[in-house]
RNA sequence: GUCCCCUUCGUCUAGAGGCCUAGGACACCGGAUUUUCAUUCCGGCAACACGGGUUCGAUUCCCGUAGGGGACGCCA
């Protein structure tokens, strides 16, 4: 059913920018230490306290981009923000990785553990003279910029310092390093998913790799590990692709290989702007506490922004064959909760009985409060088969499993108490439970067929009028999964005691 | 404001100049099945942003307009 598609029918327009992929694989920029061309790419979040869902999406492309060729994919937290930094949140990144089957190549690198190598290349391209000494404080370049938005001018540094020798350092300020920029000309990028773009030198600034403390900034520490961690292949979301230009530079005046880029479209919220927490979720772990299932997830993430052919349901050994980034799409897609969820009530079918009752277990105890008896696992596992046809999320399955766990005597609905208050429904329960006191075999069909006979006698025929009291009983709701055999797994001895319960009520 | 990117049903997408009367999925609406609610199955509604080119022919290529998004920090 899937992957009919010919190899010809995923292609691109041959055009433009697609043959320069060629040629960049096959370019000796790409330096001696890397003869064989094995693919390298990797993920490189900062630890802001939750794996944002972008995030997550990004690091799926570039695992599946990695694992389909051999390659490696790397894990990269970029704390060099030291006031920003939560060892928290670095646990949040990897148990979200995790939980999303993404496992990494390596130990995950700490940015800000590597901050003498950065500085020590800053200082390289000083003594190449591709960057130099700045002495200017945070204040005078706020005066600056707010001066330059004033006039309507760019907001850039106006380059004071880049000319001035060194003898005309003030004494005692600390100065951060900068890049040298062209003063002219432009530059150009292949990305694999936007294709060529054009930016011309005059909207790059002189912008600054080393602060005056002498910690690294992210342009120049991403470009400085991407480098040592061999990193062939840099897939990141589109906000990244101005920072391309500037990142060039730095890897231009050090003479190293650039890596191929491609820069993938954002995810919107439903309202198509930029995903935020008014929209609810930004971070996975959110979509894991509402339910949903890691492959679900995965699948939803896959097809949202990139595509293959008709197909909707692709496993992971698929996604690994068919995943390249001549399917990513180009534009942003809006996050549909709807399409997730669909797709999530199709993997909980599919997902095994005993794992679904492993994975339901901590939402049911947070519902009840209270740790799950072994006969309630036991009745969940014997019920999951009928539970999971009819919940789309965890959460729902949790609900949808509330009679399996609350203790004696449930509490009804008013709709179900309303079922079973009903006098003639009171008459049908009790001879109902007299009956199924001696009933036997005690199963699905036997139980059943008990009920038609009730209601052949009782109620003219309609199963309805046995049914539904008795699922109202068992229950406490007006829709369950099928009763007869939620009957046969809570056993004969629950089930009077319920029944009981609702004549009684 | 400046620069960059994007634009096919409500949403995610298929689409490589004639295979397009524009396909699939989700959502929505109907119908069938059913002890309830679901599931499942069948059917339906629904889009090439606009304007110019190029071409015998444009959803597809080019230019513009409009709209959306992103970037402009001693954040990442």
């Amino acid at each position: 059913m899937h992957g009919r598609r010919p190899e010809h029918h995923r292609r691109r327009p041959a055009g433009r920018w697609r043959l320069d992929r060629s040629i960049r694989l096959h370019k000796p920029c790409f330096g001696k230490q890397r003869k064989t061309m094995s693919v390298v790419t990797r993920i490189a979040p900062s630890p802001t306290g939750f794996m944002h869902i972008g995030t997550a999406r990004t690091a799926l492309f570039s695992w599946l981009y990695a694992r389909g060729r051999g390659g490696k994919f790397l894990l990269r937290i970029e704390d060099t923000d030291r006031e920003r930094y939560h060892p928290e949140a670095v646990d949040a990144i990897k148990s979200g990785m995790k939980w999303l089957g993404l496992n990494w190549d390596g130990d995950a690198v700490s940015q800000f553990e590597r901050r003498d190598r950065h500085a020590e290349i800053a200082r390289a391209l000083v003594e190449k003279g591709a960057a130099y000494y700045c002495y200017c404080s945070p204040e005078e370049l706020d005066v600056m910029r707010a001066q330059a938005v004033a006039e309507g001018r760019s907001q850039f540094y106006d380059r004071r310092w880049r000319d001035r020798p060194a003898g005309d350092a003030p004494p005692g300020v600390k100065p951060v390093i900068r890049i040298k920029a062209p003063l002219a000309g432009d530059s150009t990028v292949q990305d694999q998913v936007q294709g060529p773009v054009t930016v011309d030198s005059q909207n790059l600034d002189d912008f600054i790799l080393l602060r005056s403390d002498g910690t690294p900034t992210y342009m120049l520490a991403v470009v400085v590990d991407d480098y040592d961690m061999g990193v062939t292949h840099v897939i990141r979301g589109n906000d990244h692709l101005n920072n391309t230009f500037r990142q060039k530079l730095i890897i231009e005046a050090m003479g190293w290989p650039v890596p191929v880029y491609a820069h993938i479209p954002l995810i919107h919220g439903p309202d198509g702007a930029k995903l935020s927490k008014r929209h609810g979720a930004q971070g996975i772990e959110d979509y894991r506490d509402m339910g949903y299932l890691p492959e679900a997830l995965r699948n939803y993430l896959l097809r949202l922004g990139w595509g293959h052919g008709d197909d909707e349901i692709i496993s992971m050994d698929q996604a690994v064959a068919w995943f390249d980034l001549d399917g990513i799409v180009k534009s942003p897609a809006r996050f549909d909760f709807a399409k997730l969820e669909s797709l999530n009530a199709h993997y909980m079918k599919e997902a095994d009985d005993a794992r679904l009752v492993d994975l339901v277990t901590p939402f049911l105890e947070k519902q009840t409060g209270t740790p799950l008896s072994a006969q309630s696992r036991a009745w969940l596992a014997a019920g999951m088969a009928d539970l999971k046809q009819r919940a789309k999320t965890l959460v729902a399955l949790a609900d949808e499993a509330h009679f399996y766990v609350a203790p004696r005597p449930l509490p009804f609905e008013d709709k179900a108490r309303q079922t079973v208050s009903d006098p003639a429904a009171q008459h049908i329960l009790t001879i109902l439970a007299a009956r199924l006191e001696t009933l036997e075999p005690w199963t699905e069909q036997a139980i059943e067929a008990l009920c038609h006979d009730i209601a052949n006698q009782q109620a003219g025929g309609k199963l309805g009028k046995v049914a539904m009291p008795l699922r109202a009983a068992l229950t406490g709701r007006s829709a369950s999964p099928p009763i007869f055999k939620a009957a046969e797994i809570l056993g004969r001895r629950e089930v009077l005691a319920r029944l009981k319960d609702a004549i009684a009520n």
